[in-house]
DNA sequence: GTGAAAGCGCTAACAT
DNA sequence: ATGTTAGCGCTTTCAC
């Protein structure tokens, strides 16, 4: 059933029939209500194709998903960025359009979407520490918002991020009211802007209490339980081991626990444990998982917002660039108790 | 820049551009190579939406991804699918339409996807154990290849799954050989076709040796750490506990791992455990992780495999419907050495 | 308030 | 081998 056939059963044109359709003032309600109750009795749906050739837009956002030749790891965080952005997209009538690429081909992914004109927006995803890519998309005109931001803001653009040093500075500092002095850091790489960040907020609490930051207990690596497990394990076995943990990501403390477990200590006892939650849905499903989360701002809600923002972007352009930044929450995990540094610290 | 722009500076018709670009036969090879190079030196990309108005499709292939509201978890063996699916879709010039859905509106997204006619095909995801989704879209007529099967295979539709059945049966076939008796089986929510068929293929194996399928040894749940650990636990501390496990998800069994080393038994010593390990791949990155794998056959290689099938199927209609059973591969990993029971069992 | 007609940027018959 | 022309199914002037 397209238009034509549909304003052909109604005895109208094809403009008022399609004018009713799409709320135009001028068609009188009586129109408008035959044709939209057709409409329905007909199960009639606009053609997207056509539409989007005749209106110059394409109703769908791109995400650009990139991917190393070299460890093949899809970031597990972006599942439920998408199904909060999936959610906003279906509302307003927006397709999401995934593009996964080699990061070399990157560049080339982003120009053919701009000139292909497949995509109204783009959401760009994991930003690097000094991302070329922003500079780019400025270049090419197409609207954009960033999950997360980069390094040196000299481009302007619009972003949505988590207050990660905030974060990591007030989980800190939340470890030292408890009387710990050797806390680790397991963190991601520092090659990601967010990464970076959370170092920089961890440091500036420890500086903020006369305490030197010590390399020893400092990891930055990829969010792997293997690499929780390994570095966590590396720590206890040291003679000046740490006796909290300050994890970047579920999956890693997942890992950590499991040092700790080994060495013999308890979590919650002997050690403790903040973990930076923002990630993984079917992670955070385990209820006993003794941890204390550092947010409630979860990465399927900052893909809410981001495809709001963007949304928001694309209906009023030539705005100023939007910022969105997201603060944390410190709770404590149910099932632990208050975490409190053994005697000995 | 667009093809009016194009056969302009060529002085050509629109015609003879498109047909040299589309690498139609009847253009000569001097104006074939004369207007590719200016399409390429004037960064011409042809405009998607008119593209797909005028050949009437979409190049795009759609998939759905249907959450539910009650624990909002995205399967995350998808992010890999997705970029095997995703690799091939743009070797093909083919875009990825993703929808995010809720179960309860899936349906009301088939239709919609099929009347607004914005992909090509549709790839079905994790199919339930008699789904009525391929009913539906055999109906509406739109190309469609399922990933894994569904319980009655009355609708006659193409799939690609892995031997489920075959690769449990001969996981504990090989747990048996070493003289297992008491073997665990945690596996997925027996809703789901592949938990289903991962059972029948464990209880065959036992049969086939006269012995009986235990209960309390069985686990059909959510693929979590959490519901790893609680269940082994559980299992262990029981007077009668498994000397074997047979996981079905890394995630899962990374769960078990910890209760079997928190209850001072060490795997591959005391407990084996075999894992069915076709998923995620930021967890097999762990290279220390003692697990013996069931498969090679990633799901990356499968969304792969899928998205090729599809593509295949679009461009050759009318054909019978298209079946592809994955062996798996049974391996044994490499830092613990080869698995065996010890004396007690 | 409604309709006729042009056109979005391509592809594909149908000439030549 | 190249060009002319007519759509694809919508939206959007412009006219009534």
């Amino acid at each position: 059933m397209n238009l034509k056939e549909l304003s052909a059963i109604l005895k109208l044109s094809q403009t008022t029939v399609s004018r009713a359709l799409n709320n135009y003032p001028e068609v009188s309600e009586a129109t408008r209500y035959r044709v939209k109750a057709a409409a329905l009795a007909n199960n009639y749906r606009p053609n997207t194709r056509a539409k989007n050739l005749a209106t110059g837009r394409s109703f769908a956002i791109g995400h650009i998903i990139s991917t190393s030749k070299r460890n093949e790891i899809v970031n597990p965080i972006f599942a439920d960025f998408i199904a909060g952005a999936g959610e906003v997209y279906s509302r307003n009538g927006y397709d999401m359009l995934l593009s996964v690429v080699q990061d070399v081909d990157e560049e080339r992914a982003y120009r053919e979407m701009a000139a292909k004109a497949s995509v109204d927006g783009i959401i760009v995803h994991g930003p690097r520490a000094n991302d070329q890519r922003l500079v780019l998309l400025k270049e090419l005109g197409i609207p954009f918002v960033v999950h997360g931001r980069t390094g040196n803001d000299e481009t302007d653009y619009s972003w949505v991020d988590i207050n990660n040093r905030r974060s990591f500075q007030r989980a800190t500092e939340f470890l030292l009211d408890l009387g710990h002095h050797r806390i680790a850091l397991i963190n991601g790489l520092e090659e990601m802007d967010f990464a970076h960040r959370r170092r920089e907020g961890f440091e500036a609490a420890l500086i903020n209490r006369g305490i030197q930051a010590d390399d020893t207990l400092m990891v930055s690596d990829e969010m792997s339980e293997d690499v929780g497990y390994r570095s966590a394990r590396k720590m206890l076995e040291n003679g000046n081991s740490p006796t909290a943990f300050l994890v970047s990501s579920i999956l890693t403390a997942i890992g950590v626990r499991r040092a700790v477990e080994g060495s013999g200590r308890q979590l919650g006892r002997d050690i403790s444990m903040v973990i930076h939650d923002d990630e993984l849905s079917y992670l955070r499903n385990g209820r006993d998982i003794p941890i204390f989360s550092a947010t409630r701002s979860s990465v399927r809600n900052a893909g809410q917002i981001c495809a709001e923002m963007l949304l928001e972007i694309i209906a009023n352009p030539g705005q100023p660039p939007q910022k969105k930044l997201l603060e944390t929450e410190l709770t404590v995990g149910e099932s632990t108790g208050p975490v409190r540094p053994n005697s000995s610290i």
